[in-house]
RNA sequence: GCAGCUGUAGCUCAGUUGGUUAGAGCGUCGGAUUGUGGCUCCGAAGGUCCCCCGUUCGAGCCGGGGCAGCUGUACCA
């Protein structure tokens, strides 16, 4: 007994059930056609490639698949499951340059990888839906992406106002940095602890960051996190910078502006979001797309605009009845620098990428994904076991596939009261009953489960239910799939969302 | 990686100051009902009490060391 294998699943991986299956695909679909309508083109690149190719470093010998799953071909060259489908595409531009139309606008859907510690929401394989624009070096594709990005939002049921589309550039950024004198290779460290904690705004609040600014954070759970280690001059200034998001694109361009008025680069990239802002406005989608300082995004890839979807509302979770904030459904940037490292000439590219399966999550908490039942086939149940028998309910679920209509023969070993609770399990609109006195009369039984179940809420006496035989109608054989499709027809009227 | 919490039946959990045969609910399977899903009743199967070492006449319970899971935090190219 003891040396049985334990049956179990790794952690950070889903399992996934019909329902998750169709929920997906519905989502995936629904991605699909607002960015065909963009008229972006799909391309599907593998879930391997060359190690080199998805990053700048080899996987360390001693821990070869930190943060990324990795292992050596038989030619010793380095491998690696993608972890983004970034990479992947700039690698198929540079190798297929020549041919493609530029600029390039493609998306793609598929299963990306990461080594790292799962959590809610968090998984070790999930889905990303990205698009991108390659060859454009114009903000205009940027502010073509974040407009695709809100449109999709809603294309998926999230209503206005319960997400937005945060704007910053990394430039601005940058002029940041130059401002409190953490310009050049030297300051690089210090410059990503900053940047991160940039990033926890919306986590730990104005006053986590100032203390990550400076010497640090103790958070609830005892942990020390070690700070930026600014002075309260510099510290204030970044504060100011990140809280520089106001009520109109006007004054939070102005506010940036100010802050970084020594930094050339800061200012150019203070002219990228007017730029981005003037074509958001334009387009009516000034009130889902909004310029924010906070938003940093974690890849140092990035050069320009960043963004990133969000959603806003809060859900409580079903079983602690805390709240749950899903945040970054999404994201992405400008990375001119990406492409490059294949060709000689740089080449500019900006993209977005849905985080699917987060954005899943959150939909079905908020109840926006019909978990709904899948339906299952109509079952033929088996009475008697003779070959005569055998090949008549053989021939009754061919007559019923050929019209169309899913449908099986029960397989199983077990009596006729299971293959009903199998009927009942697998969701089936009806069952098929057929003993041998049917078949002498050349009728068949035929149960609608779906009516039996309402039918059996008021039944209190067992007997009484199985002598009345409710939604339960013998008609001839030769009508078999005709009574099947009336309450197939039925039953799907009523049971779609 | 760091910190806290938790490991007992398939699942959710109870288990008294350390005491003899470790329980409940749900689920599963069977019967009441040669051929009818639900309810009800009856019955059955199902356990390395996470692992190892120690204390003790005796450990699910106490001590030490591991391991795993969860939560937070860090990292997330």
């Amino acid at each position: 007994m003891s040396d049985l294998l334990n049956a179990r699943l790794p952690r950070g991986f889903v399992d996934r059930t019909p329902a998750d299956l169709k929920a997906a695909h519905r989502m995936l679909e629904t991605i699909r056609h607002v960015y065909e309508l963009y008229g972006f083109e799909p391309v599907e690149t593998p879930l391997i490639e060359y190690t080199d190719a998805l990053g700048k470093f080899l996987p360390d010998q001693d821990r070869p698949n930190e943060g990324v799953f990795s292992f050596q071909d038989d030619d010793e060259q380095w491998l690696s499951l993608r972890y983004d489908l970034t990479a992947p595409l700039a690698r198929y531009f540079a190798e297929n340059n020549e041919r493609l139309p530029k600029p390039y606008r493609s998306y793609r859907a598929g299963w990306v990888f990461r080594n790292e510690k799962p959590g809610p929401g968090r998984f070790r394989q999930f889905m990303q839906f990205d698009a991108d624009t390659v060859g454009a070096p114009s903000v205009a594709a940027d502010a073509e992406i974040c407009m695709m990005a809100a449109d999709t939002m809603e294309a998926l049921g999230i209503q206005r106002g319960d997400y937005v589309i945060r704007v910053n550039n990394r430039k601005v950024l940058d002029g940041v940095m130059e401002a409190i004198g953490l310009a050049g290779d030297a300051h690089a460290g210090t410059r990503l602890t900053v940047l991160r904690a940039i990033d926890k705004l919306d986590k730990i609040g104005v006053e986590g960051v100032r203390d990550l600014l400076g010497k640090g954070r103790l958070d609830p759970s005892g942990d020390f996190t070690k700070g930026a280690g600014l002075g309260d001059a510099e510290a204030a200034l970044v504060l100011g910078f990140v809280d520089a998001g106001k009520t109109t694109l006007g004054e939070t361009l102005a506010a940036l502006r100010g802050l970084i008025e020594a930094s050339p680069k800061g200012l150019e990239g203070v002219d990228e979001l007017a730029l981005i802002g003037a074509l958001v406005d334009a387009a009516g989608y000034g009130d889902r797309v909004k310029i924010d300082p906070s938003v940093v995004r974690g890849l140092e890839y990035y050069t320009g605009p960043v963004f990133e979807a969000e959603l806003t509302f809060e859900v409580l979770d079903t079983d602690t009845g805390q709240p749950v904030r899903f945040g970054s459904v999404g994201g992405g940037g400008r990375y001119d620098g990406l492409v490059g490292r294949f060709l000689k000439e740089p080449v500019p590219a900006t993209g977005f990428s849905i985080g699917v399966s987060r954005l899943m999550a959150a939909l079905t908490r908020l109840g926006k994904l019909g978990a709904g039942e899948v339906a299952g086939p109509v079952v033929v149940l088996v009475m008697d076991k003779t070959p005569e028998a055998l090949a008549d309910y053989q021939g009754m679920v061919a007559e019923l596939r050929r019209a169309g209509i899913p449908a099986e023969m029960y397989l199983g070993a077990s009596g006729m009261k299971a293959q009903m609770k199998y009927a009942d399990r697998r969701n089936a609109p009806a069952a098929v009953i057929v003993g041998s006195n049917e078949r002498a009369a050349g009728k068949v039984q035929i149960k609608d489960l779906a009516l039996g179940k309402a039918l059996s809420a008021g039944i209190t006496d067992n007997a009484q239910w199985r002598a009345e035989r409710p939604a339960q109608q013998e008609v001839d054989r030769a009508d078999l799939v005709a009574a099947i499709r009336a309450i197939v027809d039925a039953t799907a009227e009523g049971g779609l969302p």
